[in-house]
Parts: C-alpha cells; structure tokens; sequence
DNA sequence: CTATTTCATTCAACTAGTTTAAGAAACACT
DNA sequence: AGTGTTTCTTAAACTAGTTGAATGAAATAG
C-alpha cells in the first residue's frame, strides 16, 4: 500500500517515511460518521481496513458521491483546504481502520521541504484529474452503461457494498437499479 | 486581473512577475479550434479577450462542460499534467487573446523555486474544489433550477453565450431550455 | 437587399427514470 | 428455531426530458 500511495506522492524514502510516522491511527465503527455536514474537516485519513462512503444529503435522502476502501485518502477537500464547513457526511460501511494526520502537521510538512510542498501538488493534481473522469463519465454514460462499468471494473464496489447504496451512487431509485439488473439477466 | 490570479497563487511580487514574464500571447479566431480531442495538450493557456468554451463529443453532438472569460485559465489538465491525449475540445466562442506557457517551462518554474511548487499546488487545490461545486451543483439541482442560478449569477454566460450552447451546458436540448424559459416568463 | 444559413420556439409523440405500494428474500437477535 | 427488520424485486401509474418536424426570426453572405 505504502509503494501504491508514494507512486502519486514521489517523496524519497526518508521522507516518505517522515511522512508516514506523523500519521496516527483512528478508528470508526460500522455505521457511524466520520465527518458530518456543517463540520470542519481538519484532517486527512487514509483507510487501512474497512470501507468509507461519502454523501451528500437531499431532503432526507442520502445521495453518494463516492465509496473509500483500503489505500485511499479521504477528507472533504473544500472544507480542508480553504477552512468551510464541509457540505457532505462520511461514514463507515465496515469497522474502519484509519491513519489520519491534521491540516497543522501538513501545513507543517509543506514548509519544512520543498518535497512536500510537491508532493502536495502533485496529490490535489492527481484528485483533480481523477474528478474529472468521473465527471466525463458520469455526463457520457446511461446509468445501465454505468452499472456495466462499475460491475467490470468495480468488483470492490458491487461486491462488498449493498445495492441501494449502488444505485444512490448511479444517482437511481433501487427500483430502478433492479429493473436494468433483471434486463441485463434476461438478456445473458 | 493580474491581481485576481495571483490571490489564488500568492506568489511575492518579484515571483509573479518573473513568472508573468515568461507567458506568450497566441490568439485564437472565432469558431477555431484551440484543442482538439486526441491532441496532447502541452500548454497552460489564460484568456485576456474573447471567450472559450471546452466539449466533449458524443455522436458527433457538442457536450459543453464548461466557458472561460478573460481572466480564467485553461488547459486539458489530464492531458497537461499526464501527457495523455486530450479527451476535449476547446473552442473559441469570440475573437480571443491568449497568454500561454508551455509544459516545459512551468516544470522549470517548479524546480526553481519552491514557492512555484506552492502556487502550483494552490492552483490544482482551487481547481478541485471549485470541481467539486460542480459536480454537487450538478447532481442536485434541476436543469430549471441550474437555469434559474445562471440567469441570477451568471450574466457573463447567460449574456454572452448563444442558447443552445448554455442548453448543452445544462446538459439538455435546446427545445427544452425554450420550454424552461417560456414557462418561467409566464410566471412572472 | 435579397438569399441562405443559423437560431429560437412550438407542438405531439415518445422514452427513461420515478413513485407508490406490495410481496419475497436475506439478515439479525434473542 | 421463529420473529422483526432491513434489503431486493415486481408492476402500474406517472413525470421529466427527448425527438423530430414545422415555423418564424435573426444574423450572415454575396
């Protein structure tokens, strides 16, 4: 996992692991908030185990705007960077393990070396550019394309995360999501 | 303007100016292509006159994601920061004037100075997260509603911009933002 | 200043996705 | 095991948004 996040961060060893060592572990139960809407969010976590989903609320219902699992980085960057209350919720779908460090410890890091300040560059790069194919996709495909997408390429998704939190995530109804499903069987 | 932009890259005067400097003018003419889908986008561009819109193509229809005015920056990020091939277009709506810097050049910027690094890092932050607002804006309001915002904040688009362009901005056809407005002018 | 194309509106038929409501299946808990 | 709760499926009625075709208005070219 370490290799996995330092092919995006580019820090030498030594950094790397000065980074690594400021993290400190947290941890949230199945089923629980991690961050709230109205709340700041000050730290960054990554996951170690378990799974995080982010949404954000309307008028009562939950619409998801992604799913964390293990070796991802999570915050509400709006809310992180430029000190607003974040307008979405997180929560824990499994018991989750994190390690989180706060926005101080960062800004810390950024100042101490010109490393981090590009590692940091390169991070928001990578998310931004990461946005973006989601948004494409999203404006491009059918919710039907999508679900075909996401069962080829998204085993962790469709695999550990229940349906209705899927079809939330494709922006559908359940009853709808089962409708495409019962298509596509029939169609086998 | 200058100004403006350097409120989001907070370089010292000195620093601006040396990177001010190093930006060539181009120009674009009405209804010209900038970028085409499939090229490698190999500068940062901003607009000082005229308007420039980005697209992606769908069947050969026109899938507006977004406008730029002067002042705005604009570049395939993808492909400017992953040297992938571009995945839109960009093409100029008026008569417009650019500065650019290459690639090359920037990345030189970066290892000059860590204070590049740093405005580097700030500018993909605010470009994420004024993505973010996008997308939320996006998935929770309706085309009326989306509408509706524009007229109200966005005059710059709504004034300057022809209507089946602003219909494909709001991810609809231009039959229906017609019906839109006729039913919002009714109830006035 | 007319000819041509491009843009905006209107309408009717259609399709994709929602809503409501109900039953079936899986899950959790003593 | 059996009972309550949460998730998944099915179906019918509905709504939002599309398609296609026709019409008029405005811009552009020659």
């Amino acid at each position: 996992m370490k290799d996995k996040i330092n092919k995006i961060l580019q820090l030498s060893p030594d950094l790397f692991n000065s980074f690594w060592n400021r993290l400190e572990p947290e941890s949230i139960p199945k089923g629980k908030y991690y961050i709230k809407e109205g709340q700041y969010s000050k730290k960054l976590a990554l996951i170690t185990k378990g799974a995080v989903y982010s949404f954000y609320s309307k008028e009562g219902e939950e619409i998801i705007e992604g799913f964390c699992f293990e070796g991802c980085f999570f915050t509400d960057y709006p809310s992180f960077i430029n000190g607003i209350p974040s307008k979405k919720n997180f929560k824990a779908i499994e018991d989750t393990e994190l390690l989180v460090i706060s926005k101080e410890k960062l800004d810390g890091l950024y100042q101490a070396n010109p490393s981090y300040e590009r590692a940091g560059r390169l991070m928001a790069e990578y998310l931004f550019t990461s946005w973006e194919m989601k948004l494409r996709d999203s404006i491009f495909s059918s919710p039907t394309e999508r679900y075909l997408q996401l069962a080829a390429n998204r085993k962790d998704i469709t695999q550990r995360i229940p349906q209705y939190l899927i079809a939330s995530y494709l922006n559908i109804t359940p009853q709808y999501l089962s409708q495409i499903r019962k298509k596509l069987a029939e169609n086998e």
